[in-house]
DNA sequence: TGATTTCCTAGTAAACCCATAGTATAATCA
DNA sequence: TGATTATACTATGGGTTTACTAGGAAATCA
């Protein structure tokens, strides 16, 4: 029942792009500020890119910034792209690979109702409210430095 | 983000043990009745029984029961004598293992949040009720093939 | 051209999931 | 008591996933 490090590196980075307002931000300058490997956050920004939740530049000066406005973005978005199904159970996972024992299954309303809980949370948190939460983080760490 | 099969084994077998009302029930026809091999059960039961959430009897006429009355078992305990933590994310798990970046880091209330809307759900809904469920099942399953 | 940065694909060590096997131990009944 | 039945406990292995690491091609800019 956790989010692996994929869903959650992709938060910060995807908080991280959004807080730098000027042009294109290189993966090489995220990887440092929030201690994730370069490598692997090629693969993760992949993942974010395909979505379409990121724009990239190649060459240099390149790099990548937000494709629309952060309050337009859900969490559910940004950890479905990266985690895939977020779903608690397979078996609400799709109407293909469907359990053989839905149909006689007492267990699949409760794991349903798990599901839309978690689902109405993600959908109603965007990366807007987590990039204010940030942004206030970093005020007071200047405060108290002074 | 997905409940392992010991979770979800868990709470099919605590539904069929529930339901047999009279005395221990075999380990062998929870297996037979779910589908689950019995030597997996075995190492599920454990978790539940080390819990306190069932007791067994050894021997001729052994099995499993229920600890208390049904209603009084809710999911989340279920799920945690099986799963372990249910937090979302590592860092909410305990203060011995804690997250070096805990009083940086901006996307922490936004897990705490996701975890405490998981743990209200399961905390609200408990055995009893998916045991009607099952029951109502059963019920309507002897209607059709009549 | 050369420096820089993204993009793509493999590879790997560790952890975890699911299941199986076998032995030990206890209760029951003839 | 001895045979039978049934659970408890321990160990182990294959398969999959996770979390990285690595190398290099492709694109862009000065
Ligand atoms: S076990 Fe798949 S629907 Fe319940
Ligand atoms: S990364 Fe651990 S508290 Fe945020």
């Amino acid at each position: 029942m956790k989010v692996s490090t994929k869903g959650r590196y992709a938060i910060r980075l995807m908080i991280d792009i959004g807080i730098q307002s000027n042009g294109y931000v290189r993966l090489k300058d995220v990887a440092r500020r929030q201690e994730i490997s370069i490598k692997y956050l090629e693969q993760i920004v992949g993942l974010l890119q395909k979505a379409g939740l990121l724009l990239s530049s190649r060459g240099a000066h390149g790099g990548y910034r937000l494709s629309k406005d952060p309050y337009d973005y859900n969490m559910g978005e940004i950890l479905k792209a990266t985690e895939g199904s977020l779903s608690p159970v397979s078996c609400l996972e799709d109407e293909v690979n469907n359990c053989l024992r839905y149909n006689i299954c007492s267990t699949i309303k409760f794991w349903q109702g798990l599901n839309d809980v978690i689902n109405e949370y993600l959908d109603n948190h965007t990366l807007g409210e987590l990039m204010e939460i940030e942004k206030n983080l970093k005020e007071k760490n200047i405060d108290y430095s002074i």
